[in-house]
DNA sequence: CTCAAAATGAACTGGTCAGTTTATAATTAC
DNA sequence: GTAATTATAAACTGACCAGTTCATTTTGAG
């Protein structure tokens, strides 16, 4: 029992595995990747990939939970939560729409969606750690800027949602839709300003 | 050539087949819908279904299409746009979100996020004849509302789609993934007036 | 009634794919 | 160095599905 190493997760070729499905599945969407080209992908066989993951469904939602932890804990900590609240809120609202333009996010996001009817807990489990874990952060930040007096809000979790909401105006149906497949950076501005102004003459002080 | 009924469109069956098909790819999305599947509901023999239509791509695309116009005609004149302007916003938020709360408006947009890589005529198609109307027509409604002296607005693109994005904020979400199937009035007037209060903060004159 | 156009059903083609199996080879542990 | 664990390749099962074909029946117009 060699507890020098940190133990890893279940056996030498786990991670290799989940990164081959993760470049798959991100390319080619749920339906799209076949298992095959994923153990290709991988570098492992077949039946190597099923020694570890049950079926295809399992192996997604390995591949999304652990991705969205990883972006998750990324686009948190570079924030400064105490600098003017307007700059605080410009950053938030860059960090998402950076998010929702990654390849990555606008994959996940198809999926989850075109998924999420035959197949619930997909869409749950995105929603838990996606767009909750956001709102938890919004309204904490709220919850200081009230306090300092810089901000009055009656609904916190609406408040937040609507931030959340502003901030992929006309950015997010394009993306969806496939009408561009990415934005410079004044397109991001135009709208991120324009959130941070609405969100500010409805509940700044 | 007996022009006494207003011309069919193309054949005897070609309606019921389009049913079946918005039938069949409604509840069971464009992949998981079969094309027997569909000439059964649509009481028709496949060989008839091929004779109307090219392929399954073109049916689906036809049935999109279809009822995103028979939604937009129904949608758009129990309005009056002549009302105080709080009621007039309050009216349109209330019918976007009853569209996108409704069957269809759930299916077809889980549909077009989910097939629009693989399929990209219909994310193109789907935001031409949806998201792209309703901005036009609200553009046209705050262009009213400028001239009246209600609203004061510079970019009134962004306003449109910011207040589409607000009549959605936190029930859209729940909705694509499936977290919760509907919605009681107050929750979405929860919604629809905190559109209309932030809107009106921000633009009001 | 007649005949052509439209519709039927059922079989068939060619393809894809998830998941299993098996005999063999590489790794690792002791 | 040997035995046990883990991985491999490749073939295979069973199922599904889009789209075609064709011999037969139904429909409807004149």
């Amino acid at each position: 029992m060699p507890d020098g190493t940190i133990e890893p997760k279940k056996g030498r070729k786990f991670d290799q595995v989940l990164d081959g499905a993760r470049t798959v599945f991100l390319s080619d969407g749920f339906e799209g990747a076949s298992v095959d080209d994923i153990a290709r992908a991988a570098g492992v066989s077949k039946a190597t990939l099923y020694s570890y993951f049950p079926d295809k469904r399992f192996l997604f939602m390995q591949v999304a939970k652990t991705e969205c932890q990883r972006q998750a804990d990324l686009a948190i900590e570079n924030i400064d939560m105490d600098a003017p609240i307007r700059q605080v809120l410009h950053d938030i609202a860059t960090e998402m729409v950076d998010f929702m333009t990654s390849q990555f996010g606008k994959q996940i996001f198809r999926i989850c969606v075109g998924e999420s009817d035959r197949f619930p807990e997909l869409g749950r489990e995105f929603y838990e750690s996606g767009p909750v874990m956001i709102r938890a952060k919004l309204i904490d930040f709220f919850e200081k800027g009230v306090a300092r007096g810089d901000l009055k809000i009656d609904d916190f979790e609406l408040a937040a949602e609507q931030f959340h909401e502003l901030s992929k105006a006309d950015l997010f149906p394009k993306l969806v839709f496939n009408i561009v497949e990415d934005f410079t950076h004044e397109e991001k501005e135009r709208v991120v300003n324009g959130a941070v102004d609405m969100f500010m003459a409805r509940y700044g002080t």
